[in-house]
DNA sequence: ATCAAAAAGTTTGATATCGAACCATAGGAG
DNA sequence: CTCCTATGGTTCGATATCAAACTTTTTGAT
């Protein structure tokens, strides 16, 4: 008898394209993005915004921080270039001393509109080449390898 | 009669958290990666060794740039990290005085191979969550994603 | 043959991110 | 009540990356 099955030459040959189809993407992506968002503002930056209209504002950085899967220091930055372009306001939390709230402005809305605007042509010739049933189709899948990697630290 | 069909009340929103799903993966995965690879090695600088013994050294930095879609300027700074640690080569070029060319050494192959030991126990775990049907299932759609990007800059 | 434009590689300055250390507050166990 | 641990937020140092400017060499047009 075989000793293995032996599935494949390279053990995570698979996973490894997987992954490096999935950096590329990110890295072009968020570099062409970012290249007509207005206000020099990071996709990061965008990305804040466009959630606190998605899902409401009053969020605490550090609930912000794992949503965004990046570390309390980085949200600590990105809420303060966020701050310094007036586009949210930062109150402390009454109930816990520890903890601040994060809120839109009108300026931060108004951004937030305009980055959509500007980033409507970028996003309106893709479909053409990446038809949103694409998109659809393997969001899921996505969302699970997220969610486990996200659970599997 | 509707002015139009109304596909949806936030147009780009679908593209939207594909690519934030797809720029989450990317960070969580290139960090867990760059946990356990050997010689403090970086996912960039593992992926070209990986990149050499796949499809075979003496490219040009121009071509691995092209390749991994990164600038120039950061190429040279990954072959130079690379070239520190013993583990490439970096010749000129017989043929264009402009131009270099990129070969594996032996302790490039090790490490290469020392990586894929520190990475088995990651991707080890990984098809219990993430079956690799379903890596196999969506790749296609990411590349097609990834030259898109590529060729419409 | 000449010269302009393109291409290869490097360097430089800016920045977003990470991890780790740090301080303040909250919450629970005794 | 008193610690002890967990949690929220910030700061710091390191680094990978990008864009832009620069040098050298090649290529192509005239």
């Amino acid at each position: 008898m075989p000793p293995k099955p032996t599935k494949s030459a390279e053990p995570g040959a698979l996973y490894f394209q997987l992954f490096n189809e999935i950096g590329i993407i990110a890295q072009l992506s968020a570099n062409r993005f970012e290249r007509v968002l207005p206000h020099g503002m990071t996709l990061a930056q965008f990305s804040l915004l466009n959630h606190c209209v998605r899902l409401g504002d009053g969020w605490t950085p550090a609930r912000l921080a794992a949503a965004f899967q990046v570390t309390r220091g980085t949200m600590t930055s990105t809420l303060q270039k966020l701050e310094a372009k007036g586009f949210i306001r930062v109150d402390p939390d009454a109930d816990d001393a520890r903890s601040k709230r994060v809120f839109l402005t009108l300026a931060g809305k108004q951004a937030r509109d305009a980055s959509l605007k500007a980033l409507a042509p970028e996003l309106a010739q893709l479909p053409e080449g990446f038809p949103p049933e694409l998109a659809v189709e393997i969001l899921p899948a996505l969302e699970r390898l997220r969610i486990w990697l996200d659970t599997h630290r």
